[in-house]
This record gives structure tokens, sequence and C-alpha cells, in this order.
DNA sequence: TTCGTCATGTAATGGGTTACATGATTAC
DNA sequence: GTAATCATGTAACCCATTACATGACGAA
């Protein structure tokens, strides 16, 4: 589709918080003509007037194509940091079930080892903090808490789509 | 404090994320010191060896009091967008209640603003959209929801902290 | 003795937003 | 008419992270 449809549908989709502004869209788009990801055409939105400017639309190239595999199948950090786990749960419809499995595992622990260290550090300062600090730090631990069960739900769900053969390894 | 303790606190405190890293923290005490919103002291440790780096102790200046007073003081986007509502928060202890109910009410006015978009873009739209990406929506909604919640809880607690002698305004 | 923590800092790098620039089209 | 939206792009700027640099201290 075209940059600026692109840009509704992106901010729709993953847009809490900053939206995605052109000045990182077209450049990006650029890049990736650049790097043979994708390719353009420019396209008349029909019955529109010759004065008006011809929209480009990208499509991806066979390369390209290999590229979104390759970033599907990455399973490390950069699969399930803050920035990034959500535009790679957005595609999980492209992604085979091991690897979403995998991403969703590794999100998952990196959320409960964040809980462990707060709740530890807590022990200790939880003393020092006024009302407003101590409910800021409840709400924090209280979301992250949800956001686990929902991975677990989530988890769960893969699970329970094919039967289970192999345990768990690491 | 210090600015290694300073920047402990602060990750305990708003540590969800991203942590503060020294390459902004310091240079961040320099710029304040030299607005004049701080000064430093260079304190031995107690019972170090001389051989031990002093370590430098920042307080607030009466300048850099004013400026906290007029930071706890605004009332606009400033206050309650994503990136400082939280440590706006954190510091509403030293903040006057009609200013912490209009950032409270500002906030929720925001996020409220935020879901009804998402959901009138919804219905035009949740056809196109696989399992995942709409699992993805569904969470997102949900956690916008929750955190309505939490500021409604937050701004009845306030209320019923004073007679309410005033209607709302604007 | 080696690793982790204490403690402060700088330089390079990267990435994004904001503001600017342009111009047609559509809805009120 | 005029404001909002469609549509694409660039340049300046801001700000934060990352990596580097240094060195003492405490624990295993």
């Amino acid at each position: 589709m075209h940059g600026y449809e692109l840009r509704k549908r992106l901010n729709l989709m993953l847009g809490w918080g900053r939206l995605l502004s052109y000045g990182s869209l077209y450049p990006a788009l650029k890049k990736m003509l650049k790097a043979n990801w994708i390719e353009e055409r420019t396209v008349q939105k029909e019955g529109a007037l010759p004065s008006r400017r011809p929209r480009i639309v990208y499509q991806l190239t066979p390369a390209g194509e290999d590229e979104f595999v390759r970033l599907m199948s990455e399973v490390g950090p950069t699969a399930w940091e803050d920035g990034n786990f959500d535009i790679r749960f957005a595609f999980f419809g492209r992604t085979d079930m091991e690897i979403r499995l995998r991403v969703l595992e590794g999100r998952r622990s990196r959320l409960q080892e964040r809980l462990e260290k707060v709740q530890s550090q807590l022990s200790m300062t939880q003393k020092e903090m006024d009302r407003y600090a101590a409910e800021l730090q409840r709400h924090g631990v209280e979301s992250v808490e949800r956001e686990v069960k929902w991975l677990s739900d989530l988890i769960n769900a893969e699970r329970s789509q094919h039967p289970v053969d192999k345990p768990a390894q690491g």
C-alpha cells in the first residue's frame, strides 16, 4: 500500500503512545527501497483528475519477503523487548507456532524478572516512599502482572492447539 | 544525593521499561548546575580511604526549588502526556490537591479520547484484522480502560478528602 | 584474583519528532 | 470560502542510548 495509508494502519494497530511520523516513515521506505526489500509503483487513484499526484504504492520484493521471514524468525531480545514486542506480535499470523511460543515465553520471563527485581528492592526501600510513590509502584506492578497473565493465557492457548509431544527445554 | 544513588532510586520508582543511563543523567546534572538549580558538594564517604574519589552530592538551590514548584504547577499536556505523567505523579506528595486533580483529570480525558478514536476506527476496519492483530487491539484497549479506572478511583479519593464546595469548571 | 558494584564522566551514534514545504481534494 | 484530509517528502533538532574510559572497593 502507499505511505499515508500504511501510517494510518500502523497507528490504528499499535498507536498507543506516539504516532508514527512522516519524518520516520518516508525515510524508512526509501531505505527499504534502496535495500531492495520493496519496489514502488505510481498509481493514479481511480477516476481522479490527472492533476492529482499519483500515489506511490509499495510492494515487497522476493528479497523483502526473505527479510521478513528472517525477522519473524528472531526469537531473542529483539523480538520481545518493550519497543519491539507489539509489532512482532501483530505479525504472529504469519509466524510459526514454535516461534510464537518462544517469543511469548521470552517476553513473559523478561517481565517476571522485572517483577522479582522490583519486589526484592521494594522490601528494602518501601519505608522511604510516600503514598503516591507507593501507589505508582503498586499500579506498575499490577500492570506487569496483568500482562504476564495475558501472556500465560496466550501460551496455554497455543499449547492446547497441538498435541504436547515435547516438554519445554532450557 | 549523588548521581549514582539518584539513578538507582529513579530506576526503582519508574524503571518499567528503559533505565536511566549515565549518558543522560550526568549531563543533565551538569545542565542543572549551570542553570543554578542545584549546587554540588564533594563528600568523602565515612571511614573511606583518602584514595577513594569523593562522591558529589547535589542539593537544590532556592532557585531550583522555585523551578521545582513551577514545574509541579504545570497542568497542561506536559504534565499528563505519556512520557511525563509518571514522574509527575511520583511528586504528588509535594503538589497541591487542586493541581493533582487537574493533572489526573487531564490524563484521564486524554486516555478516553484515545479509546474513542480507536473504537470508532475499529468498527470500520476490524474485519480486515487477523486473530492476533485483533487480540493486540483488545489487550491495548483493556489496558487503557484499566488505567482510566485507576485514575477515576484516585480522583474520587482526592475529592472525598475535602468538602465539595465547587462544581468542576471547564 | 576475578567479578560485581560503587562512582563519575565523555564521545559517538542513532533514532525519532517537529517544523517546514507543497499542492490537490473533499466536506461543511 | 475555508478547514480538514489526502499525499509525499526534507532538514533541523533534540535527546537518549551505547560504548568507552577510569579507578577503588568488597566479596567469593
